[in-house]
DNA sequence: TATTTTATGAGACTAATTATCAATATTATT
DNA sequence: AATAATATTGATAATTAGTCTCATAAAATA
């Protein structure tokens, strides 16, 4: 299984051990294509009755992010949510405002510009955030 | 002066009384084209022997946001961050995540590839925000 | 000026996230 | 396999940005 070696993977670049809380909580996430909270990663965890605490949870998803195994969606003054990176190329977000869905874009033309921008400026990018804050077509 | 009628009329049009602490926050605001915490304005104001609680600095930039007054930059999990918008057109940012010096940069390429995106999935823009976080020229 | 309405300040509260630390699990060593 | 060394976990305390509460103060209105 892809993920599984991914996971292990990354624990062994950063001298993490492989444990069975790691390991579902990574599962967990390679789930779903939903963009979850960390509180909401936890309650699914205990619905389905596997266990890992809040902290661990937490803790565990830093590492997946750093590692790239996890993309981490900062929005506004919510709580930060998560999907997975497996087979997903990078995108930027469309939040709409009323009901909280999170729609995907990507979009060639405005990756270049950025990268033109940061490199007249003499910078170099880290990353960036693009989000499009919206009504979508139901809450019109 | 500008910024004063521009305070009276937001105050006006929310039905809220003109006050010494809503102008001495908005003057500090206008002060600087720094982007600050709502902390760092609270003890600049301190520091100048101007008075007004924390609750009312939250408070009164609240409502200048609102009205289009002040913009508010939100940075991943850090603590918003606030610029006045006086003779300021429209803009984004790069963000240093060493040095954390705020520039501004806008195109209107992007600007435009954005409401189209928007457009053609039959959604309506509302705001966005687009962060570039750089290593700056003189942190590499 | 008296009365009504709104704003302020001090501090309690909230919520997401991080830190602490004793108990437990994993890995390395014998 | 047993033991020692080290890292991880879970429970909960701490932190922090921001909001809420409510008695007092200020402003608007009569």
């Amino acid at each position: 299984m892809r993920s599984l070696n991914l996971l292990k993977k990354a624990l062994k670049k950063e001298n993490l051990r492989y444990t069975k809380q790691r390991q579902i909580i990574w599962d967990e996430i390679c789930n779903t294509d939903d963009h979850r909270d960390a509180e909401e990663i936890y309650l699914t965890l205990r619905k389905n009755g596997l266990s890992a605490s809040r902290a661990t949870v937490y803790r565990t998803i830093d590492v997946l992010v750093k590692n790239n195994l996890v993309r981490k969606l900062e929005i506004g003054d919510e709580p930060a949510r998560y999907e997975n990176k497996i087979d997903t190329a990078h995108h930027d977000h469309l939040i709409c405002v009323k009901c909280g869905k999170i729609e995907e874009f990507m979009d060639d033309t405005i990756e270049n510009r950025q990268d033109q921008i940061v490199e007249d400026l003499g910078f170099k990018m880290i990353r960036h955030i693009h989000q499009l804050f919206v009504l979508c077509d139901k809450c019109q």
